[in-house]
DNA sequence: GTCTATATAAGGATAGAC
DNA sequence: GTCTATCCTTATATAGAC
């Protein structure tokens, strides 16, 4: 339930995108969107066409963030290796896992290309910032030259969401940590 | 839909198992199951409990595959680094991600403690095998001495889990191989 | 814009005949 | 052991009143 001061409509897509981080789009049921957001049948399909298009905006207004957040800190400063190492650190609720990167196991978003799209272009998006302060790093001598820039981009995002299902395996952040620390350890300029 | 020669409830797992992957437990209902499987409800009620205790059977053979699969490939010929590299790169049907892998992002099963189970101990298992071959390769030198075994076990398991997502989010095996690729990179040993 | 019917299908399970 | 019938709830959507 959200603040009065929120439109109909916008409780509708901050309810969806909440349900669609705890159960994925398959298991998220208008019944449950209506309950959280406190509004009726009616409201939600005068809004939107139906369950997919409400799904739809509110992926794309969590892409967007996920998005925002990373380049607030791969951006930040620092040296490469240092932007890349707040990025890999920075405060994550480890246990409830990348909101976009768990659509990525869902049957229905992966059939759509609709929604599948914004779910891509994040995640694309992330890599790329990366490869780019990877080969700065390479520039400053900071990595090897052997290192692609590409390739340890895709490291890196991958660690970070296979480190997101190690732990929800084990129900601990725990194995999430340890693999980032892992990365850290082999991309650590020598000292 | 399955021989003739297996069995109504080995036919139901195995169906289960294939959904399961496919869809994940809360994408997955039982008369889904029954028509794959070419069975009438009474026989799966006759055979199991209901949806969760044949998940269950489905999950545990599932677990006992994957582990099969990994310990072959980890327990292979060459050197540490070799076999690493082998479990890295051996034929894996990327878009349709880990049978096992993907049921942490299931709601139903991570609330579960007895279906997050198998999950669990099959993802720790293959770390652990991990870590002890990294552990060899440090004392052979393969592996610098300030690698620890269990995180870089972690970061190695991590980058498979999280290729998968990168790749089906994408549509396209690229990702993964990317990330495989990086992490081989940042791995080799000193030429 | 929002609400309350109403509708059809599917989810998940039980009962009892064969 | 397997099948069909039946049950209650939920999923998803439409219709029409206010």
């Amino acid at each position: 339930m959200y603040s009065a001061l929120m439109s109909t409509a916008d409780r509708l897509v901050e309810s969806t995108r909440e349900l669609l981080w705890e159960r994925g789009y398959v298991g998220t049921s208008p019944k449950a969107i209506l309950e959280r957001a406190g509004a009726g049948q009616g409201s939600m399909y005068h809004h939107f066409k139906g369950k997919p298009d409400l799904a739809l905006a509110a992926i794309r207004r969590t892409a967007e963030d996920v998005r925002a957040t990373a380049e607030g800190v791969l951006g930040g400063p620092g040296t490469p290796y240092e932007r890349i190492e707040a990025y890999l650190l920075r405060e994550r609720d480890v246990l409830r896992g990348c909101p976009i990167g768990r659509l990525t196991m869902d049957p229905e978003v992966i059939a759509s290309d609709e929604l599948r799209a914004p779910v891509d272009e994040t995640l694309d998006a992330v890599r790329e910032l990366i490869a780019g302060i990877v080969e700065e790093g390479k520039e400053q001598g900071l990595f090897g030259p052997a290192l692609d820039g590409e390739e340890i981009a895709a490291t890196v995002l991958a660690t970070v969401q296979g480190g997101y299902v190690l732990a929800r395996a084990s129900g601990s952040p725990a194995a999430f940590d340890a693999g980032v620390r892992g990365l850290l350890s082999l991309l650590a300029p020598p000292a």
